[in-house]
DNA sequence: TATTAACCGAGACGGTACGTCACGTCTTATT
DNA sequence: AATAAGACGTGACGTACCGTCTCGGTTAATA
C-alpha cells in the first residue's frame, strides 16, 4: 500500500497496463486514488461505486473481489492516506503535544480528502452492525494510538500519575474531534487548546 | 407536538376521522409513531419511506409535504421522544448532576428508540450540507442545553469559576457520548463517571 | 352552456362572484374556459386537474361535483366549442359539400383548441370501457351528424341512390380525419379532396 | 427480434442463464411476452411498469435501458406479434384481397393481445410529440404496407389505373379500422365488405 | 326575519404509478 | 487467473397526478 506509484492516467486514456493471473497493484492504487479524489473534489454524496469505476478505469467485480463493501474500501482509503500523516510530537510537555497533534489532525482533515473520507466511513458503517463492531474493535483503536502514545509518555515522565483516567481522556478528545467533524465545524482550532487544558488539568491530582 | 393523544389504531383499521383543509394531527402522529416503532424494532436499515408509509397508513406525498427529507423527519421523531426525557437533576453537586444526567441519557438511548433515532439522524444529515448546518446551529445546541444548564448552576453556586471552559467541556462530554453511540458502545456506564471526574476536576482552578 | 359570458378574470383577482344554493354559471364557464385555454396553450400533457383548478380559480370538489371524470369534462369542452363550428354547406353538390366541410373541420382543429381537445378526449376514454361505450353510442354519432346530413341531401337530390353505403362512407371519412388528427398530420388538406372524390365516385352505381 | 426461442420459464424459476456484457435475449423476450400477456388478460389499465416488472421477473432499470418509454415498448410488442400475422392474400381480385386482409386484421385484433396493444400504443404516444412523429413516419407506414402491396398488385394487373388515389384509399381503410378499434367496435365485419366495395368502385375510372 | 341547505374555494389526504439512482452480482471477452 | 466492460435484478427514492374528504364561509330559498 505504498503510494510510490505514478498517477494513473485518466480513465479513458489509460490502457490496460496490467492484467493476468496476479493482483494488479496498478489497479488497486488507481482505485484508492480515485476514491480519495472523488471524496476530496465532490464529497460523499458523489462517491458511488459507478463513479469510482468510471474514474479509476476499473470495474465493479474487481473492486468487490478485494473489498467486501464500500465501508471496507473507505477504511483502506483512510488508512492509506493516514500513513502520510504521523504528527506525533514529543516536546516533553503533555499539553503542548496534545495541542500540536490535534491541531494538525483537524487541519489535515480539512485540507485533504481525509476528513471527508472519515466522515463517509462513519456514515457508511451505520448500515451494517458487523462493520460497526470491526470499526470499534480495530479501526478506532488505531486512530487513538497517537493520543495514547502521548499520554503514555506523560505518564513515563511523571507529568500525570499512572492509572489516571487516560482512556476516557482519549475518548473525550476523540469524541469532541469527531463531533466537530460530522457537524462540519473544524474551524475553531482554539477550542482544541481549551479542551486540552481542561483534560490535562483534570488528569493531574489535586 | 404534544404527545397527549391516544395512540392511532393500526394503519388499516384507522379510519379517516379528520382530514381536510388543515393538517391532520392524527396523520402526523401516526407517522412519527410509526417511525419510532420501526427504528426501535428493526433499526435504521429498515427505516425506509415505503415501510414508514405502510406502517403509518399514510402516503409519501403527505410525508414529503411536511418534512423536506428523511433527516428532517428523524429530527422531529427524536425531538418528540426527547420531550419525555428531561432528566436534569439538581442536587447541588456538579459532578453528581453530570453523572446522573449522562447515565440517564445513555440508558435512555439503549432502552428506547431514541439511540437508534439519533444514530440514524447523524447518518442521514451527512448526505446534505445544508442539513448539517441546520443540525449544528439548531439541533445540537438543544441537545446540549441540559448539560449547559447544569454547568450554569455550578457557576452560580461557585463550584466552578465564571468564564471557565464550559463550552468545550460540554463539547467533550457530548462528543464522547456520541462516539460511543455511533460505535454501538453504550454498555460501560462507568466510563461516564471517570470522564465527568476528569472534566469537573479540570474545570476547577488549581 | 351558452358562451355569452364575460371572460373570467385571472384566477387570483376574480372574486367569488357567485356562490350559494344553486350551481354557479360563472364557475362552470370558468372551468370550461380554463380547460380549453390549457389545452390550446400547453396541450394534453399539461391538462391536469390541479392545473385546471389553479387556472379556473375553482376547486376539485366543484369540478367532480359536475363532471364524473376528466373524460366527461373534455367531452363538454369539445361540445361547447363545437357549437361555434357548424360548417354544413349546402351547394347542391355532394362532393363540394364534403370537401368544404372536411377542410373547415381540419382547419378548425388546427387553429383552435378543438383538435387538441378531441385528441385528448380520445386518449382519455381509453382508460374506462364504459366511457368508450358512451363515446361510441352518443358522442361519435353527434360528430358524424353533419356528414350524414350532407349525404342525406345527396340522396334526396338523387346524386346517389338510396341505400348506398353511406354509413361506411361516413365511417371512412371520419376515420381518416381522426387518423390524421392523432398522428398530428392535418397539414395536407388536398388529401381531403382526393378521398372525397374516391368516396363519391364509389357511391355512384356503375 | 426473432421469436424462434424457447419460452422463458416463469419469473421466479428462471435462472440467470446468460447475462453479462451483452443484452440478455431471455430478459428481452420475457419483457415482451409479459407485456403482451398483461394487455391480453387485463388490458391497458393494468399495464403498468411495476406489473410488467413483476410478471417478467425483470426490473425497471433494465426496461428503461432498452426502451425510452412505455410507448416505445408497446411499439416493439406490437411489431413482434405482427410478425406472426402476415395475411397478404393474392387471389388476383383486389376487392377480395382487401376484404380478406381487413377481416383477418380485425379478427386478429380481437382474438389476441394485438388490438389492445395497438389501442394502448395510440393512447400512449399522445403524451409525447416526438413519439407521435416517429409513429407517423415509421410505424404507421409499416402497418399500411400490406394494404399498399395489395393495391400495387391491382395496379400491375390493370384492375385499377396507375396514379389512382391509392394513398387516400389506404388512409381511409386504415382510419376506419382504427376508429373501430379505439371505439371498441370491431364486431361488424360486414362493414368491411361495404367499405371495400365503395373504395374499389371509387378507384375505378368511370 | 331567521334558519337551513346547497354550493363555493381551498387544500390536505391516501393511493398508484412513475422514472431514476445506486447497489452488489454475474457473464463475457481479453490479456 | 485476474481484468475492464457492462448488463442484470433488487430496492428505495422523491414526484406527479388522481379522486375523496374536510373545512369555513356565502348565499338563496324556506320557514
Amino acid at each position: 500500500m505504498t503510494s510510490k506509484i505514478e498517477k494513473p492516467k485518466s480513465a479513458k486514456t489509460r490502457s490496460r497496463s496490467s492484467i493476468g493471473a496476479v493482483r494488479s497493484p496498478q489497479s488497486t492504487e488507481a482505485i484508492l486514488d480515485a476514491a480519495a479524489a472523488i471524496l476530496e473534489e465532490h464529497g460523499y454524496k458523489a462517491f458511488t461505486m459507478d463513479a469510482l469505476v468510471e474514474r479509476a478505469g476499473s470495474s465493479k467485480p474487481t473492486i468487490y473481489r478485494w473489498w467486501r463493501s464500500k465501508g471496507a474500501l473507505l477504511r483502506d482509503v483512510y488508512e492509506r492516506t493516514a500513513l502520510t500523516f504521523v504528527t506525533a510530537p514529543d516536546t516533553g510537555d503533555l499539553e503542548r503535544d496534545l495541542i500540536v497533534h490535534l491541531r494538525s489532525l483537524w487541519s489535515w482533515w480539512r485540507s485533504s480528502s481525509a476528513g471527508e473520507t472519515l466522515r463517509s466511513l462513519i456514515t457508511e458503517i451505520q448500515h451494517d452492525s458487523t462493520a460497526i463492531d470491526e470499526f470499534r474493535e480495530a479501526f478506532l483503536p488505531r486512530r487513538e494510538r497517537t493520543l495514547r502514545k502521548i499520554f503514555a509518555r506523560a505518564v513515563d515522565s511523571g507529568q500525570i500519575t499512572e492509572g489516571a483516567a487516560v482512556e476516557v481522556a482519549v475518548s473525550m478528545l476523540t469524541g469532541m474531534s469527531w463531533l466537530h467533524l460530522v457537524t462540519a465545524n473544524l474551524e475553531n482550532l482554539d477550542d482544541i487548546d481549551k479542551a486540552v487544558s481542561v483534560i490535562v488539568n483534570g488528569l493531574k491530582p489535586r
